[in-house]
Parts: structure tokens; C-alpha cells; sequence
DNA sequence: CCTTGACCTAGAGTTAACTATAGGGCTTAT
DNA sequence: ATAAGCCCTATAGTTAACTCTAGGTCAAGG
């Protein structure tokens, strides 16, 4: 059994226009056609194209996870660049995360701000606070 | 004492170019010019714009940013708006937290998934493994 | 048989967020 | 007093990642 492009693209939260876009930027190389040129995907093409999300999820460029879909392609060879990519990838989702915990901390504090004005009705209640009011 | 655009672009990590673009974008209205037109930041300024990225690395786009912007002049009447606002930042956030953490889940995978291959000088060491080679 | 609704390619258009250029104005050091 | 180095505006160009259109194929249902 396979699955045609509309299927992965509900699938995956997809547009079959993004999916068209991945495959002619070289991203779906291993997809099967049938004999009048319909794609065919099988599951672990769509377990590939987990990992090209959760990549671009980390902020990495389709270009960039081209090379990495490349080395695949060229077997044991890149294991080395591909395992260094990776390493690369966990280090920027760390920082990512450090960062979207500092803006978490300035959200929170905005929530209370305006909670806090709110209540009073106005935002002179934060006037004297020399610290904490930005 | 106030600080010119470059001075602030190397504070913020930002361009002067990216400034100024975020200034005819509405997002700073509150920065005062000298005589000359030369734009004169105060820290309350600098304050505002580390807000403003905080936002941005919300995933929030620069029209929504400025819809806030206009709040902040409009003052009390707009308070409700605001905090509104933040609390869905905070669910935006947390959504993007989530999500990292599950791509951080596959990456550590894959890290490790590579780590063994290239210890064994193939990637044929998981071929029977059906869970986890993806 | 013919229409409907998938699928396909090639290529044009869109959008956001910069990024750069051209042309010009102050201020300061040689 | 003139050149360097900062500032300014207006406007054009760039880039990534889609998003859409035009024009065409093919299989199934009425």
C-alpha cells in the first residue's frame, strides 16, 4: 500500500504544494513513481519527511537539509557529516530553547503587568516601578 | 545622555539598516530626533525594542507587532487588548516549547542512531531494528 | 463517451523581513 | 577647507519558502 501527495499532505500538515516544492528542491529523492509519473509514497518516506520537519524545525534551510537527504544518498561514506550535523542541530535547538525561555519570562511578566493595570484601571499604577516596568 | 542608531544596533545585535526599517514599519514612534533629524534612543527606548524582538521570537510578524505598538499610544483604553495579547504569546510560546521539545527527543535519536553507525562503520547495524530507525 | 476530480510539470507570483544603493547633510580631525 | 565618518530618506533589490496558474494526463462513475 501507498499513499498519494494529498494523503502525506493531511498527514503531515502539509499543502501538496509544499510537498511538490520539497520534492523538486530535491528533498523526496526516494519516492517511487507509478508508470504514468504519480508519486507514490511509502511510511518510511513519510517517516523521512518526519525528520525534514522536525530539521526545519530547528531552524535549519531547506538547501541545508538537502546536503543532509545528499549524504543519505551516498551511504556509510557521510556517516561522519551526517552525525556532526546533528550534533550542530541538538547545540542550536539548546539555544532556541534557552532563548524562548527568556522570552517566556518577559511574557509572564507582561501578563502580570497587564493583569495588574488592568485591575487598577490604568497603567499609572506601574509609574513608581523603577524596575520591572519596560 | 542617549544613543545613536548604531550604538544601539551593536546593543540589540541588530543592523542599523534593520532599525531603521522597524522605525518606517511604525514600530518605534516613540524615538525623538535632534535638530538635524539624527534619531536620539533613550534607554526606555532600548527597553521597549528588546520587547519588541521578545515578540518577534514569539513568532509574532511585525504588522502584529505594531497593532501593540499603537495600544501602548493609545494608553488605558487599550489595556485590555493588551494583556489579551500577551496571554496568547504565552500559549504561542508554549506551543514552540512543545514543539522543541519533541524535535529535541529526534535529534538526541539520530545523535545516537549516527554515534553507533559510525562505531560500527555502517549504517546496516540498525537494519533490523523496526522501531527507531527512521 | 464525457465529465469530474485526482494527479503531473513548468514557471510565474507572493510575502515577510530584511539589505543595499544613491544621493545628500552635519561634525570633526588634518 | 576638505575628507572621513557618522547620520538621514527614498527606493530598489534580495532571499527563502512557499503559493498559485496554466495546460495537460489519466481513471472512474453516470
Amino acid at each position: 500500500m501507498s499513499y498519494s501527495i494529498s494523503e502525506v499532505a493531511k498527514k503531515l500538515n502539509l499543502t501538496v504544494y509544499t510537498l511538490r516544492y520539497y520534492d523538486k528542491e530535491g528533498l523526496m529523492p526516494f519516492v517511487e513513481r507509478s508508470s504514468n509519473g504519480t508519486r507514490l509514497f511509502q511510511e518510511s518516506d513519510i517517516e523521512a519527511l518526519k525528520v525534514i520537519e522536525c530539521l526545519k524545525s530547528t531552524g535549519m534551510p531547506i538547501k541545508e537539509i538537502k546536503k543532509f537527504i545528499d549524504w543519505c544518498s551516498d551511504g556509510d561514506s557521510t556517516l561522519q557529516q551526517r552525525y556532526d550535523m546533528f550534533l550542530e542541530r541538538k547545540a542550536a535547538v539548546e539555544a532556541l530553547l534557552e532563548e524562548l525561555n527568556g522570552t517566556m519570562e518577559l511574557i509572564n511578566h507582561k501578563c502580570k503587568y497587564y493583569k495588574t493595570a488592568l485591575e487598577a484601571g490604568t497603567e499609572d499604577i506601574h509609574k513608581n516601578n523603577k524596575i520591572g516596568n519596560f
